[in-house]
DNA sequence: TACTAGCAGTCGAGTCTACCGACTGCTAAT
DNA sequence: ATTAGCAGTCGGTAGACTCGACTGCTAGTA
């Protein structure tokens, strides 16, 4: 075995050593954990060169050895990805099959309890990303009038999702007007994404047309706001005291949570990418500087339609996490087919 | 000035002492502090026997005096209930009015937004439980085929809330058959609530009429669900370090937050006697022991339909909240009512 | 050259002590 | 009834000390 290779695999033990005690790794613990046969002072000369290459750091001179950012990235790339589906245990997989072989509801609340089942498998937060509202179909438009002046507009999609814009309108409009802006709706979105271009024609009637302008904007406006996403297990992040030092950064990172549209466009940029680990400052979130994120895309028919994700801190069992958002993926990206 | 009165007075500096400084009140404070020109020796024999009657203890034998839940009690009652409506600044007056006074969308975003609004401005986490489905007339009834073998059942009602069920149905139901479901179950439950005991008259067509039987049940079961709740400000419990000792409580309370279901009850249970204010240990439940709730009602057209909330750490600005909770509420309900 | 054994050095964490200061409770005086 | 003053209690902090878990280095070995 080469020099290379052992430095390889004394980091990979640190690694997984770390992941499990959450405490510094001596070299003892090394040589006799990682399966080598040398002795601890061998060991001792790889770390100073994993240090030297900033794969490790040394939180105090007389402590053992901490994975640095740069660290995990070798471990995830090297040694995680391979074995990923294999990973998740015989319960987490039955826990899985349950939940998705259960009856559901509508887009929204499986989204949701989906979050809250990756969250429980893997003890982490846990995000969802649904899918754009303009990769579906409109399936239907509704203009219900609520009260004098208000009308709410309302398009059901073909995945399932209900859009909805409160408008509204002059007091004195008519029943008869709503409805046939309703028919003018219906005709320009049936089967078309709320996203498309397409403008309504007049009909002559300046009533109608206001209200088929305003619905139709207000939908498509609506079409183009920043992706749904579904939080789990947000006080996980709270259980974590020793990886988020103070309470105050756990409270910073519910609060980003919270808000959504970072997270959003976070997961977005790192898709595109092609990136499915993020490990600590890796991206350019400064309030995730100690977090990673492991997402993986599903697809509905073919086309990737959201993101799932886990989001704890860097030090975490990316094997697990790995196997947990594959398979939930990928589960769910069926389930949406079907 | 009677002795009693006196206790009163000294009780009530106790309260806003701690509750500004989170630590044990010195006699000496009071003393200065009042407003009542005693000594602090007097004020020590009226703190004996505040602690003799329960107002107050002491975390040990050379500390100041801690208000108990029953102290905070008496101090509610006796001092903060009158001026509620004063107690919120001018800033966060004009907060609560341009929140208000700006457009908004359907009910459960407005609702989501108001808990984050209350969250603002009282520094806590806050709850809004929304009016519960059977309280609304139903507009709109609409059976949407999404793939073969589902459709979505979707009611539009008079608050502006959209409650949906999807329905597994066989997948050689014709459009016609869906449509005249919808027809039938328009018919039936229009201008009634979900609520509502009526059953669908079978057409003669059975296809017609277990998909009939499908949504309406699926429907009425969703109105018997608890109530909505919005949760604002999760992440305020987070930041309560000294209130909440361990992370593990934080954590503990923003998972009850998350499941959603105790709460609703508990809130739903405290109104119904009539409590506004439940001081920590008052209720049954375990996990909120160490925290308060200030509720207000809040009324649309003169019926209560739900609940504006705070929800903080025993040691918290009663006057504040009581003043945000009422204002908040009141100025919803006038919303809704519009 | 590659590895190992062993020793000296470093530093965090825990323990013990002493001390300071912030309180109270009590008593005697007003 | 109130007050002044004094003695007593106890938590918190700072310093000294020890323990032990590491590493880095050097000299020796295959």
């Amino acid at each position: 075995m080469g020099v290379d290779e052992r430095r390889g695999a004394v980091l990979r033990a640190i690694v997984e050593e770390h992941i499990q005690t959450a405490a510094p790794v001596s070299s003892q613990a090394v040589a006799r954990a990682s399966g080598l046969s040398v002795s601890s002072a061998t060991v001792r000369n790889d770390m100073t060169a994993l240090e030297r290459d900033g794969y490790v750091s040394q939180p105090h001179t007389s402590a053992g050895r901490v994975p640095t950012d740069r660290g995990y990235r070798y471990f995830v790339d090297r040694f995680a990805e391979p074995s990923a589906i294999e990973g998740l245990g015989i319960n987490h997989q039955r826990a899985v099959s349950e939940f998705f072989g259960g009856t559901h509801n509508a887009l929204e609340e499986l989204l949701h309890e989906t979050s809250g089942l990756l969250a429980r498998i893997t003890q982490h937060a846990a995000v969802v990303v649904g899918p754009p509202p303009e990769s579906a179909r409109v399936r239907r438009v509704d203009l219900v009038p609520l009260q004098q002046g208000q009308v709410l507009a309302i398009a059901v999609l073909s995945n399932g999702a209900v859009e909805r814009e409160l408008l509204a309108v002059e007091t004195d409009l008519s029943i008869e007007s709503i409805l046939a802006a309703e028919r003018v709706l219906a005709s320009l979105l049936s089967d078309s994404t709320l996203h498309s271009p397409l403008t309504p024609s007049p009909t002559g009637d300046a009533a109608i047309d206001m209200l088929v302008n305003a619905a139709h904007t207000a939908l498509h406006r609506r079409a183009e706001h920043a992706d749904p996403l579904y939080v789990g297990g947000a006080s996980r992040i709270a259980q974590e005291q020793d990886a988020f030092s103070t309470t105050r950064t756990a409270a910073t990172l519910i609060e980003l949570l919270e808000q959504q549209v970072v997270v959003v466009s976070l997961v977005r940029d790192l898709l595109e990418s092609g990136v499915t680990v993020s490990i600590g400052a890796e991206h350019s979130i400064d309030q995730l500087r100690d977090c990673s994120l492991v997402l993986a895309p599903y697809r509905i028919e073919g086309e990737v339609a959201g993101t799932v994700g886990v989001l704890g801190p860097t030090r975490m069992d990316y094997q697990h996490a790995l196997a947990a958002v594959a398979t939930v993926s990928q589960q769910l990206g069926s389930l949406l087919s079907k």
